[in-house]
DNA sequence: GTCTATAATTCGATAGAC
DNA sequence: GTCTATCGAATTATAGAC
């Protein structure tokens, strides 16, 4: 795919070195910020080079964003959890995700004002939430309904804790957040409906 | 608190209603894209007036925006629900609140990216959630904990039906979300913790 | 490959005529 | 009380020097 028939290796370590530093900033600041409030001008700051650098590699700042905005959940695989404790490993995998990832608050917070961002989102819930319940159900459509409730409450927890910052909600320890989410994830995939 | 002496009735009626006209529309386009997004300018051409007016009528951008967002959620005794709906019921409650008022809609999506929106937020949890359900506890912090958790579900309840417009919530009716969200409710709310 | 300079918009806010 | 005209600031995006 490369442009140029003879790139030299110099020039590649520089770009893409610059490149992922420009990403990184940019996670950080959309997702701090989102979409609208980051700038290109603060993102190439952060990043330590020029603004006009970030539009001669990602073109826009929409492209920018898709490109920062690429988020692999990383689900264990549900069938080989014990039936009983899906609920509480899933929290806990949700919790673990979000604490060491800047993408998935950048996303959510871009996606409320975003269309773009927004759609990205819903393909990320069907590409990877509902797949991965799929085992659990007999049909898709089943499968959906369920992960549809699961992320109503694992969003509306990442929107409480990491965006909005409810106090109560930011006080509570990932144990008690396991113990009072994780039967309520268990039911929405395990009770019959 | 009128500025000038000899204010006619004639004026009155048309600043007011040019007033009201103009929350109206403010609370449509926050509600619809988020507070950056939303311009004076597009408010002002929604209500069929000047942008000029907006800032003449509301001062700031900012003034505009805490006027369309003073938000009651108007929450039921709970006291006088029987214990066991009160999951029911207040899913219930929220979500006749929502489909009515686009002002939740608003603060929530304005709140992940502007702090006074998300400031205004907090405060309608602690001086109304909070409150609400301070009759079921026997200390305050117990009841601000249930009421962030109940907050987690309903606000991500919201933010997926109304703000990202996941299919997968957007098809459940009013009845199945009571009967899948009340439960969840319920125990946050009367489960011993 | 990186930066300077600037074009082209867009927006919030102000001044003042009617 | 309402609108015209415009300012000043900030932003994305482009053209081109080094």
């Amino acid at each position: 795919m490369g442009k140029g028939v003879g790139d030299s290796s110099r020039s590649r370590r520089g770009s893409e070195a610059t490149k992922a530093g420009i990403l990184d900033a940019a996670r950080e600041r959309f997702g701090a910020e989102g979409y609208e409030r980051a700038t290109i001008r603060s993102i190439a700051a952060d990043a330590g080079i020029d603004p006009a650098l970030v539009m001669r590699y990602f073109g826009s700042k929409e492209q920018l964003f898709a490109a920062a905005a690429n988020f692999d959940l990383q689900l264990p695989d549900i069938a080989a959890i014990p039936r009983k404790s899906i609920g509480a490993a899933l929290v806990a995998h949700f919790l673990d995700r979000w604490e060491n990832d800047d993408t998935l608050k950048a996303l959510l917070r871009a996606s409320v004002s975003n269309p773009v961002a927004a759609a990205r989102l819903r393909a990320i819930f069907s590409t990877q939430l509902v797949p991965a319940m799929a085992s659990l159900f007999a049909d898709r459509a089943t499968a959906a309904t369920r992960a549809g409730l699961v992320a109503s409450q694992m969003l509306g927890l990442a929107t409480t804790r990491y965006l909005l910052r409810l106090p109560a909600v930011v006080a509570l320890d990932r144990a008690a957040l396991v113990s009072w989410l994780g039967p309520t994830i268990q039911r929405y995939l395990t009770a019959s409906g």
